[in-house]
RNA sequence: GCCCCAGUGGCGGAAUGGUAGACGCGACAGACUCAAAAUCUGUUGUCCGCAAGGGCGUGCUGGUUCGAGUCCGGCCUGGGGCACCA
């Protein structure tokens, strides 16, 4: 009899047994539920990392429940293959990106597998395979037909360092998102996808999407960034008194119009460019605001600068009223009309900025207190505070408007200006179109010819897809498919006269938007299959980092709703229930020298954390997301090795909800791996005295073991809701339970036997899908011939699960006195009587008079007593 | 600056407005052992007490309630998101 659980030999063995009986393939069945169960696909970067190991753990236990629900469930994996990094290994190591990239994903694959993850392998999908892009590019035609797609002359953020174009989303902090170099602005044609034409639809579905989190629909809201405002245009006149042209500007604060005090305009603004030609102090002036550009913003937070221009506005609604029109630092070109008027009364940005050019500061809105208080005083001391106001109240200085809420004065405000003309109401949005174009070779081609003679002519289907050529240089700046001697030459589709392919590529969240379609069917013709789509889509449960939270979430929105526009899907949301987990943490350790060291080369002497190899003192840093920089990352791979797979799957999932960071420890993986033992050893002592396999349960059992099997029961409920509910590592707390009240029994009661087989089995099936390989060699061990893979889910009876007596807390003035044990849904004169015989009760009862008695039902009883 | 979220033992964390601290880690004590490891048993919020028992305890502070970790107001701290967004 073995007396050790040995992961080494079993996990391999169960992996194989799983793959050989195909349990895991997931063929279309319109007789059963689907769940279609998915994580966000890796970036094949070279190995697997513990972010890894708890995203897919989590998937893994969601889809291997369904699963044993009865569902037919979809749970495949893929790689989402283009990328910077494979163009990096190739201008470093000289190695090419699809070797590297292949190779990455060979090692990957293989430390996935060895998790024992229930993985349809059969659908394994790279985006970078051309068997996978060409569809991207079919889709992409598809899209430019149906009017979604347009090419655009636009300002864009190139990053110097990467030589690409990135998304406005893609700049954080005003650097790269991935190389970290400050953007700069350039003009550049390129493709966009018109997501803005999609906005009232991604924002108004958030509502529906009921198993999100709430964080990441307000972080999609906010990213959106609807607002309702007016468009209005101010008639203009020179310095000199002679007409000039309108200026439009857009506000959503129409109410303080009585206060306006200057117009401004972004420095990228036509009217700016224009007077900067003739205006050389106003051209550096410019110079210096797109030298700062959109980082920074910190350094010159405070700094609010302007330019006047020889320009004057004329008040709409106060004859002969004009005010001064700056160019100003503050102002976005992309928002709104790239101008604005200020109202310095009630906005700070306006506020500092007219206290630094000594413009009028004028409140209109005044709060109750000031209306009635000395509303004199509080106007002609308005302009020295250091705040303005900005919440209700009452219009005050502004004509008709007096006495009005804010509310009423932007609705008669915009009456107002639109019955004369000037403007119109209109909604606005911080959301701007995807551009998708990147000077890269490691990406999706775009499949266009740029003809002189026919212009911008889609490559016929028959042709695609465009294959990326594998003879690319890589020590040149740029794009290499741009340096290539031949590729892009071809002739015309139209005209057939020499022209150019599009040497631009796919921004890589092009490739991921699509692909949990293409998993449904991954060998189609086509780029999805109605029949596969409409059967697995939506996504029932995806779950992956909360990073994703807006650009690769809103993407896929946006791309479902171009592929039902384009026929090749009939849903307009993908993801049904989402779940984001948190980061894997690690303590960081830093040597005298600052150098940081990894936690394999650290160990604890006399309590001092010291460098294994030297023995000199090593400074603990807080626990902080694991990364290559910090060096305090732990390989998935050699703790696998050492640990067995259920291991660590059971630390991924056990103490920390899986939405929050978790920390990993040495020391929380021994006691997981000590507790696959303690599993195996309680297992192992029942065996013996437990009937075959197939036993009923006797009706007339011992009273210890029905206790047995209340515990068992109970803990069936309890899982099961646990898991529905995402709340692993409660579900886990009851697994130790179970395992508890198993060990302490004394298996050899007579008589019991049937019971403790029970109770094995229901604990064996619930740990089943967090820990599938030791589940199984058990389930194999207590005598069964088949997959726990391929059991399906315990359930409780009733009649167990339901109590008959409970523990009702005394409570004196709501204070705790004591506790009865009573008959479930005792009535009050029981639960009291009960009550008033302990001695606790009795004792602070007489010393008072009872004004109430609180009873609620098996929970509580109060007495309320007056002194 | 604005918008979210979170503050509970030594630690990770439990707790439909109803017995705060489930479960795990760590620690301490004991058993087994020549010894250690492993394992098993017990204790473990804090204060007073030999004990029985009692006082105090969920960031601070008011409130609602028979009863508040949970609900409401104000504040403090930490984390996240957005940001010259008109």
């Amino acid at each position: 009899m073995a007396t050790r659980y040995d992961a080494k030999t079993a996990e391999p063995k169960w992996q194989r047994a799983w793959e050989e009986a195909g349990v895991f393939r997931a063929v279309e069945d319109r007789a059963r539920p689907k769940f279609y169960a998915l994580e966000m696909f890796p970036y094949p970067s070279g190995r697997i990392h513990m972010g890894h190991v708890r995203n897919y753990t989590m998937g893994d236990v969601v889809a291997r429940y369904k699963r044993a629900r009865g569902f037919n469930v979809l749970h495949p994996m893929g790689w989402d293959a283009f990328g910077l990094p494979a163009e990096n290994a190739a201008r470093e190591r000289g190695v090419h990106p699809a070797d590297w990239t292949y190779r990455n994903i060979e090692t990957m694959r293989e430390q996935l597998k060895s998790m024992g993850l229930s993985i349809d392998w059969s659908r394994e999908i790279a985006t970078c395979d051309p068997s996978y892009y060409r569809h991207q590019q079919a889709l992409f035609l598809d899209m430019v037909a149906a009017g979604l797609v347009d090419r655009r002359e636009s300002t864009v953020n190139w990053d110097p360092v990467d030589q690409t174009v990135l998304a406005n989303e893609q700049v954080i902090e005003g650097r790269g998102w991935r190389s970290g170099a400050l953007v700069e602005k350039r003009k550049l044609a390129q493709w966009v996808f018109r997501i803005t034409d999609k906005v009232e639809s991604l924002l108004g579905a958030l509502d529906g999407l009921d198993r999100w989190p709430d964080k990441v629909r307000l972080m999609q809201e906010n990213w959106i960034g609807r607002s309702f405002g007016l468009r209005m245009t101010f008639d203009m006149v020179t310095d000199a008194g002679a007409p000039a042209e309108g200026l439009e500007v857009y506000t959503t604060r129409p109410d303080t119009l009585y206060g306006m005090s200057f117009c401004a305009v972004s420095p990228e603004h036509p009217l700016a460019l224009a007077h900067a030609e003739r205006d050389p102090g106003l051209k550096e002036f410019l110079a210096e605001c797109n030298r700062l550009g959109t980082s920074e913003e910190a350094l010159e937070k405070a700094e609010k600068r302007g330019w006047k221009l020889p320009l004057q506005a004329k008040h709409p609604f106060i004859e002969g009223r004009t005010v001064p029109v700056y160019v100003a630092n503050f102002i976005l070109m992309d928002y709104g009309t790239g101008a604005i008027f200020g109202c310095p009364g009630h906005d700070q940005r306006d506020f500092d900025f007219a206290r630094k050019y000594g413009l009028d500061i004028i409140p209109v809105v005044a709060p109750t207190e000031a209306l009635d208080g000395d509303l004199g005083g509080y106007v002609r001391e308005y302009g020295q505070r250091r705040e303005v106001f900005t919440g209700p109240g009452r219009m005050i200085n502004s004509g008709p408007f007096d006495g009005m809420t804010v509310e009423e004065a932007k609705e008669a405000a915009m009456s107002r200006v639109e019955e004369m003309g000037r403007g119109a109401r209109t909604t606005n949005y911080r959301l701007r179109d995807w551009g998708v174009s990147r000077q890269r070779y490691w990406g999706c081609p775009i499949p266009v010819i740029h003809c002189d003679a026919c212009g911008i002519v889609p490559v016929p289907r028959d042709q695609l897809p465009v294959e990326l050529p594998r003879d690319v240089a890589f020590d040149v700046t740029g794009n290499p498919l741009d340096h290539h001697p031949t590729w892009k030459h071809v002739d015309c589709p139209s005209c057939g006269k020499p022209a150019r392919r599009e040497t631009d590529t796919f921004d890589t969240f092009v490739d991921s938007s699509w692909y949990f379609a293409r998993f449904c069917a991954p060998q189609a013709a086509t780029p999805t299959e109605r029949e596969a789509v409409d059967y697995w889509l939506p996504v029932d449960q995806y779950i992956g980092g909360i990073e994703h939270a807006v650009l690769h979430l809103l993407y896929s929105r946006f791309f479902t709703r171009a592929m039902r526009d384009t026929g090749h899907v009939d849903l307009d949301e993908p993801f049904a229930g989402l779940f984001t987990q948190g980061m894997v943490c690690h303590e960081t350790y830093r040597a005298a020298d600052g150098g940081w060291l990894e936690p394999g080369e650290v160990e604890i002497r006399d309590g001092q954390a010291v460098a294994k190899a030297t023995g000199a003192p090593v400074e603990t840093g807080p626990a902080i997301k694991m990364s290559k920089s910090k060096r305090n990352t732990v390989d998935p791979e050699a703790i696998i090795a050492a640990y067995g797979a259920d291991t660590a799957r059971w630390f991924m999932l056990s103490d920390t909800p899986p939405e929050r960071d978790i920390e990993w420890t040495t020391a929380g993986v021994e006691g997981a791996w000590r507790f696959t033992q303690r599993i195996w050893r309680t297992l192992d002592e029942a065996r013996d005295t437990l009937p075959p396999a197939g036993t009923g349960v006797p009706a007339d059992l011992p009273a210890e073991a029905v206790d047995l099997r209340r515990a068992a029961h109970k803990a069936i409920v309890a899982v099961t809701e646990d898991i529905e509910a995402f709340r692993f590592n409660r579900a886990v707390a009851r697994i130790y339970e179970l395992t508890n009240t198993l060990s302490a029994f004394r298996s050899d009661k007579a008589g019991s036997g049937a019971a403790v087989r029970e109770a094995c089995e229901i604990l064996i099936r619930l740990m089943a899908p967090m820990m599938p390989h030791l589940a199984e060699e058990a389930w194999h061990s207590i005598g069964h011939d088949t997959l726990v893979a391929c059991m399906p889910w315990p359930v409780a009876d009733a009649e167990l699960t339901r109590d008959d007596s409970v523990v009702i807390a005394i409570q004196v003035n709501g204070k705790r006195r004591g506790e009865v044990s009573v008959p479930k849904d005792a009535d009050r004169e029981t639960v009291e009587g009960a009550a008033r015989r302990i001695d606790a009760v009795s004792k602070v009862l007489e010393q008072g008079e009872i004004r109430k008695v609180v009873l609620v039902p098996n929970r509580i009883l109060n007495f309320v007593v007056a002194a």
